[in-house]
This record gives structure tokens, sequence and C-alpha cells, in this order.
DNA sequence: CTGAAAGCGCTAACAC
DNA sequence: GTGTTAGCGCTTTCAG
């Protein structure tokens, strides 16, 4: 092995007297070659050390067998569980992945779609920003024919294919469940409600009130950036009021934790004077005191799905423009942060 | 924009009736091109909606601007931190990245390993898994000249360069704090003593120990697997211990957190009972009661300068054989959870 | 400042 | 079952 001489197929081609074409063939397992050819080329190939040169093959065959990962953020529990069903997935298939943050900005999730467009993605599967409000930068993907796959947090047109839950109902059964804990005044804490996953839980908690015949005052919705900071802010803010509410639905369990401990702090028992439902079911959610009620999601399915959609599209299997909204389960995890009556 | 054709920079250079190579050179910023001619080479790149082709380029170049990054887990804090590092040095420098995670295990790490070398990575930036012992798989770089950084966990022999905190450090002033809270029996929670961060810091401790006059038993020696299992037998186990020890040091902040939730829920008190000291300054810390006192690391600044000494290197702009070991800052944050005396 | 031409390593018609 | 050949899109001498 020279150092910093690659092998070719050319090289085992020449030392086996036979032709590139065949090497190529036999390499790939193509079956007319002989077992004999194919294994003499395949023991050449090792005592080489040859590898493969991936750029050439993507450059002859124009395509890129790569598919490309867009995501707001890695530092949740949930995204990483994603992550992992998509890399399983994936792999299986041989496919790489190219996986790139946008850190919650939309200006950076363009730049990031523009860049994995440009790298040629064979498909991409995304979850947009907060901020992300236009699809545009999307566009070349659609107009080159790369499918798209987008899960969690979606925009939902007629086109694209969504993998999600069913947010609307996970807000009404957190609500609904502080509501049969005996709470008169729940607060909602969440994001932006230009985000469908916000929106949609921020429905959930509208229609669980009206149905139970609460009424909603616009003090009981909390918007903010999901942050420690704005945690802190919340629980300050419902500390202030009057009177201060016995329920508390948020959005997230981070956040919720932040919550708790300013509340905590500040001489309030959970859950009896305000009762906590977060949404996630972070690993934080059992750690802090009391336990965290969330939501629990299966996020490794979601990439799963995801991935196997996009890839069974890419290998023509399936038209992944038949099926357009997949909706995973998902179900309220009941701890003492909600507790105030034996279940 | 015909669906399915690709616009090369054959079809920029018949539209202006100049040459390929011109256009190559155009689109590089080649000072040998005049601002004109560059000029209308990008308004028609641009028109014509081009998209360069990396894999004829890398194929013509024969190198790949892709760095690999190998790590244990996407999971924590820590790593993502290294990782928005590592990403931020090197999109500047205009190189990808090629992102694996072993799940802990040294044969997935191997594999890792293997494929990041077949798709011809130019560098490569690694943490070891818990069980890896052998570093033959990162033999084939060596052997092809690809460089080669670690960081965290590493393995200390002549030729790496290791990006690293001073672990050994790090232990003995956790220990001593204890200490100084007079701490008189003190356990030391951590995984496999293979692995250098964790030898190092059972050094620091045993040293701490030491240089206090304090005995130590084996049994004040917990190894496991840093499962959240293995944190409640941890537990479990010093709870049954007799006498029962007053001061715990924990190589990571999530076993903390569950050690810490088993010994309250077995009616202990924190810290005046056992103090407690963990290690990686996760969020999680600030959330759990008490507060924890643990070691912080910057995450961020190791990725940083693990990626920047790679890509100097590959630029040709210094020698990564002649640095190293670079130790990064550290430091210990007190919190509750391990204060009895005040500061 | 620009053009012509060769070649990076691989695959896929098309032959035989 | 195997060989011949052309070409994927780009960069880079070498010429002018």
């Amino acid at each position: 092995m020279k150092p910093g001489k690659e092998v070719t197929i050319y090289d085992i081609a020449k030392k086996l007297n036979i032709s590139p074409a065949t090497v190529s063939r036999g390499l790939q397992d193509n079956p007319a070659i002989s077992k004999k050819t194919r294994k003499r080329i395949f023991d050449m190939a090792d005592e080489l050390g040859y590898r493969t040169n991936h750029y050439a093959r993507n450059l002859r065959q124009s395509q890129t067998n790569t598919i490309g990962v867009l995501v707001h953020e890695l530092n949740s529990n949930f995204i990483t569980s994603v992550l992992a069903g998509i890399e399983k997935i994936t792999t299986e298939a041989g496919y790489d992945l190219l996986i790139a943050h946008s850190s919650e900005s939309a200006v950076k999730e363009a730049a990031n779609a523009r860049n994995l467009f440009h790298k040629r993605v064979d498909g991409l599967i995304a979850s947009l920003a907060f901020d992300t409000t236009s699809l545009d930068h999307f566009k070349p993907f659609k107009e080159k024919g790369v499918p798209l796959v987008f899960f969690d947090r979606v925009e939902q047109d007629a086109d694209n294919t969504v993998v999600i839950i069913d947010n609307a109902k996970c807000g009404y059964i957190a609500t609904q469940h502080l509501i049969e804990q005996g709470c008169k005044k729940i607060v909602h804490v969440t994001a932006s409600l230009k985000r469908n996953v916000y929106a949609q839980r921020y429905k959930g908690f509208r229609d669980a009130l009206h149905d139970h015949g609460l009424k909603f005052e616009e003090s009981q919705l909390i918007v903010n950036d999901l942050s420690e900071k704005a945690g802190v802010e919340a629980a300050l803010r419902m500390l202030k009021m009057k009177p201060m509410p016995d329920g508390i639905f948020i959005t997230n369990d981070f956040v919720s934790a932040v919550c708790m401990r300013t509340l905590k702090e500040n001489g309030l028992r959970i859950p009896q004077d305000i009762a906590v439902v977060g949404f996630n079911n972070d690993a934080i959610g059992n750690l802090i005191e009391p336990a965290l009620t969330t939501i629990n999601y299966p996020g490794i399915d979601m990439g799963e799905i995801a991935a196997r959609n996009l890839i069974n599209h890419l290998k023509g299997i399936s038209d992944i423009h038949q099926t357009n909204t997949i909706i995973v389960r998902s179900e309220l995890i009941i701890r003492k942060s909600s507790l105030r009556k034996p279940v």
C-alpha cells in the first residue's frame, strides 16, 4: 500500500488480467459474474486496500445516495430520537445522512436548505424553525422533483407529506386532565402560534376549556420562546395574576421544569396550589420534583416512518404524494405534578 | 429550468460564448478573470439555476472537503455543544461534516470509522466509546495520512493530537470541595476506568482523599454504565453501606440526578446527610432540587479548538503533529447539593 | 485574460 | 460471462 496513491478498479483489473468493467460488476455483486471471478476480485480488492470512490460513482450515476435532514435544534431528546429513527432506516437502505440545524432561525434554515440542495441530496426530511412562515426555500427541491417529508413542525399545504402527532388532541387531553383534577383557571404557556404544533395544542386547550364550561381570558395565554429566561418570566407573571391560576399546561418539559422551580421558590406547592402538565416526555420530567405529567410521543417512530416513506418513494416502491399525512400515536403520562385526586 | 436536466458549466459557457474553463475559473473567483466576465458568469449561473456538482469537483481534485466526526452519543448537552463548536469552524472554512455515533459500542465505532474512511473524509474528529480499547480501526487513516484529532474521551499515545480537560485536577477539586464541606466518607460513582476521562477523575479523587488523610476502601468506588438503572442501583448500594457515605462524587450530572432522587425517596437529606457533586454542568443540574454542584467545561470551545487545529493542518497553516495535547479550562460550580458550610 | 484538451474513477450500453 | 468504449462535470496544465 503505497501512501498517497489510491487503488482503483483498474489496478485490480490489471492484477487479475480482466477488464475494469468486470471488476465493477463483480464489486456490485452483479449476477452476470461467475462466483470464482467475483471471489478473486474481492480478495484482490482487500489485498490492495481498495476503497470505492463514491464521487466517481455518484458523478456517473448522477444520484448521491444521500438524504438531507433539516432540524431546528439538536439539543432535545425528541430530536435526537427522531434522528436515531431516521438513521436506522437510511443506514439499512444504504443512504448517507447530511444533517443541518437552523438554531430556530428561518434565515439559517433557508441557507441550510440551499446548501443541501446544492449538495444534491436525493431527498429531504425537515422540521421547521419557530419563525419559518414561507416554504419558498423548498421550492427548488420541488422543481427538481426531490421528494420532501416534513415531521412535527410542518406547514400543511396540499402537496407535502407530513408525519405528525395529533397536537390538538394532545392539547385537549392535557387540558382535560387538569380540569378533571379540579383546575378552574388554567394558563397555557407556549411558543409562536404561527407554528402548527403550537397552534394545534392551543386549539385543543381552548376546546377543552370550552367543552367543560370554563371561560378563557387573553391573559391565560403566554407566548414566548421556550428559553430558560422565558420560563422564569412566565412563572413570575402567573404569580402576579389575580386570581392566580391553579393549573398550567406548558408546551415543553424544559420550560415546565423552569416554571416549576420558580413557582416553588415563591412558596407555591405543586400540584396542590398549581398543577402542571408538560409536553415531550424528556428525561428531565422524571428527575424534578414533583415528577412531571407530560405528553409522550415516539420520536424514534416518527423518524423511522419519515425515512421509510422517503426511501420507498426513492426506490419507486410507493409514491410519497399519495400519503399526505401520517399521524403517530401519542399519550398522556400522568405523574405527580398534576395529581390532586386519586386516579 | 427544464425539470430533470442539470445545468453545467458548459451550458453557461455556451450561452456566454466563452469556454468552460473560463466559467470554472470565474465561479471560483479566480483573479485571472476580468470583473466583467465574472459578473456575466455569475448572472448567467443564477439565471439558469446552476448548482455546482461537488462530485465532479471532488473526483477531479481528489479531496472531499468533508470532515468526519465520530462520537459515542448525541444525547448529551456536552456533545451537542462540541458539535456546535466544530460546525461553526468547519462551516466557516467551507467543509462539510459527516457525523456518526457509536451508541457507546466499540464495534459500531469501528464500523463507523470504516465507513467514514471509505467516504474519504479529509480529516477526522473523534471521541471514543466506553469500551474502545484498541485504536486499530484508526490505522487506515494514519496510513493514508488522514489527520486525526481526538477530544474528551481519548487514548493518549505518542502521535495523536488530543483536546481534553484536566480530568485528574477536576476530580481532585471536586473531591477536595466535598472534604472541605466536612465529608469523611466519599463514594465515587463512575464508568469504566479503562477510559481516560474516568481513570483520571478517579485518580484525582484518590489523590485528594490521600492528601487530606482520608482512607479509601474498594467499596467507595462504584463503576457502572451511567444509565438510569445504574444510578438507582448505585444509590441503593450506598444506602446499605455501614456507615453510609456522607459525600458522593459522580462522574455525570444525569446519574447524579437519578441518584439524588433515589436517596431522597429513601428519606435522606441533601446535602446535610449526603453532599453530591456531579460532572458536566448539564441543564438538568439547575432544575433538580437541591441544585447540583458540578464541573463545568466548555464543549463549544473544545469543538472549536479541535476543528481549528484540524483545518489549519489541512490547509498547511500548521502541523497537527506538533501540538500533541491541548488542555481546555474547566471549573467547579458550587451549588446547594454540596453546600454545608457558608462559602 | 482566455481557450483547448486531458483525465479524475466509475458505470452502462453495446458488443461478442 | 466478459471486454470495449464513452462520458458523467469539473479543474488544470499548457498555449496563446
